[in-house]
DNA sequence: GGAAGACTCCCCACTTTTCCCCACACAAAC
DNA sequence: GTTTGTGTGGGGAAAAGTGGGGAGTCTTCC
């Protein structure tokens, strides 16, 4: 599985490209095949799944019972903003318009390594998510991790 | 599992180098292959792992479900902080700008081995946090290891 | 149907940063 | 006094990030 790690703040370029960090590039899991799923964040962000584990997340959708009302809605939502894009020869992707607006992302974009994807952020806005979510990390750690 | 101790006083270069002690380096399990993973300590210093020693750290993370929020969280918090870097041919790391400013880190950089991992700090924010935890040493023994 | 414009790829080119290697100074060891 | 190892500094090649041109495709409007 693909650990990504790290930050960067990269520039979008008039054609709404923006170059993957080659830290990034290199922690690719050859069966990716430089090919990403971009999807909506939780988060106001893009999240950006390898196509390898982009899979497994889609596996998981694919198991859901339809037959559950919160279930179907979940599904199509996720879906729905769910668009796959490759690397170009300079390690470079283009964001989708949709994706790029609900992000907020303009020629600026912070890029954060997340465990098993990417996300894309607004830099102003991620400085924001930091104000609202102070909790010490400390005390997070033991709430999630436990004992 | 390596057992880093002692301290030293060090210079970074203009490119952002700095040296790891020779004791150091002699005291890394050869899993870690002189690679090691940098992260924000909980102190505002630089924490170093051997790379054997972030690995158990990282698939603790890698094991959370991201479909909680908390969760989600404390993975970004922790996981954009991090950054892998290698030994140079003269027993150097070079730091990331993103964590040498969180540390304060300027041309000088105190070196301490804390057991399985080493810190990095600015000398003179080391000499404050120490004034700022005065507790004399027999009485924390006690706290802490007490019972 | 055909032309104008937008969009997407795939290249090429420039600039900056990073990384690898060589060199020197000082200290400790023999 | 020479040798070995450690910390420090810097040059140059290679890679990474950024910007933009041009062919091909699709849409839209006359």
């Amino acid at each position: 599985m693909a650990r990504f790690k790290g930050q960067a703040e990269y520039s979008v370029d008039s054609k709404g490209r923006t170059a993957i960090p080659a830290k990034m590039r290199l922690a690719l899991s050859p069966d990716a095949g430089g090919t990403f799923t971009l999807t909506k964040g939780f988060e106001p962000c893009i999240y950006v799944y390898p196509l390898d584990q982009w899979k497994i997340k889609e596996d998981e959708y694919g198991r859901l019972n339809t037959n559950n009302r919160d279930a179907r809605h979940l599904v199509r939502m996720i879906l729905m903003w769910a668009e796959e894009v490759s690397l170009d020869g300079q390690g470079r992707i283009s964001l989708p318009k949709a994706l790029s607006d609900y992000a907020g992302i303009g020629d600026k974009v912070l890029i954060i390594g997340a465990m098993d994807r990417i996300e894309l952020w607004n830099p102003e806005r991620f400085a924001d998510y930091l104000q609202d979510h102070t909790d010490d990390q400390e005390t997070l750690a033991e709430k999630v991790m436990g004992s």
